[in-house]
DNA sequence: GCGTCCATGTAAATGGTTACATGATTAT
DNA sequence: ATAATCATGTAACCATTTACATGGACGC
């Protein structure tokens, strides 16, 4: 989605200010899915008042910068529901880390290692501030929630939630199959310890509620 | 990942041309979660040549173009391994879908399960080419296959999965709990049908051994 | 005949990030 | 004091995608 677009579905929650917005983006629920920053939302944000789909307000504050709001015409509101019917693009997932996991017999065994505790704390974190279900649409205390909000944040954290089990079961698997330079191949003494790293755990496939 | 990188990582399968290396992202086991183009990839061989990293050896064939043979120096299986010891940069996922599903309401139901089935479709094609277990990663049949690479396509596998199971589980929370314009929202008679797609379902966070 | 695969490369256009410029307030 | 928060905006830089240019072989 263009600059454009996703500032109209920040606005779509209410007015606020461009950097309101990227609050928004960092903090809010788009976060985990999309990104933007200022470098491009105030230019994209000059160009939807030029074409009359949001119009700004000045306005003044007690010790704090004056600030721009910006909010939907109805023209911007059509916008949006017109972007929002189109064919997406595919969904884009650029890993550095599942790079450098893939070439896991390049790096030594600590460094791997801290990758992937790195990476499951980052997880955590991630399914914590998910599971928090504050009502983060910007619709007031208590609204009935809209599904689509709700079924977004599901899927950020069943996907979450998954990478967190795999890593978990699965790092042994990878940190103690990682022969280092000096290991035998063939193994002399350290052998036949076939437990539970040696094979790659897949969660379950059945779904069960867990509300 | 820069492109330089990038290619490096696929020239560490073997040798090759920048055809092949798109290739090697295209349908190899890097492409769920990196990607790159002609336009970069060629750009990148070039300044990999000039900076001693790859070697290259023009090669006829019949029938069929000229091709260039990149081959990894001894300074590139260097620098591949200096770059996944970096700290990788964050995951990054864009997608534009969930960006749409956010705004369900203001796009038709019908649009709507569009989207969601299609998704479904996509994901289940990933799973299957996953699932076939060949030995992608350019080493012949049957080597004992590196960690890494099994890690990498088992955690792609999860993902996949869980998606798949989201959207299985809980199109109907989404595209029922859709209400169109038309309906009440007090309900008049199709009212107190509390089945199944009123809650979201979440995959249980046990996990067994699948192999 | 038309489309696709093979194969390399350049150039233009696009779009985004990073850094800079400015400056008051508040919290540590 | 120092850093962070609030607040807007521009410009330089960077990278990538897209389109173009070229052309033979092969399948339908």
């Amino acid at each position: 989605m263009d600059t454009r677009t996703l500032c109209l579905g920040a606005l779509k929650q209410g007015p606020c200010s461009g950097y309101e917005i990227r609050k928004r983006f960092e903090e809010g629920p788009f976060g985990h899915f999309q990104d933007i920053s200022f470098g491009s939302i105030y230019p994209a944000l000059r160009r939807l008042t030029d074409d009359g789909l949001v119009t700004v307000t000045d306005q003044e504050q007690d010790r704090r910068p004056d600030k721009k709001v910006y909010e939907m015409t109805p023209q911007g509101h059509l916008a949006l529901a017109r972007m929002v019917s189109t064919d997406p693009a595919s969904d884009k997932f650029r890993s550095d880390l599942l790079f450098s996991i893939f070439f896991a017999d390049l790096l030594p065994a600590d460094r791997l290692a801290e990758l992937v505790e790195n990476r499951i704390l980052q997880h955590e974190a991630i399914v914590r501030e998910l599971s928090k279900c504050e009502d983060d649409d910007g619709h007031g205390p208590h609204c009935p929630t809209r599904p689509g909000p709700e079924f977004v944040r599901g899927l950020g954290l069943t996907i979450h939630r998954a990478c967190l089990a795999y890593y978990r079961n699965n790092r042994n698997f990878l940190i103690e199959g990682h022969l280092t330079d000096n290991d035998e191949p063939t193994g002399g003494k350290s052998d036949s310890h076939a437990s539970d790293s040696d094979r790659l755990r897949q969660p379950a496939t059945t779904s069960g509620r867990t509300t």
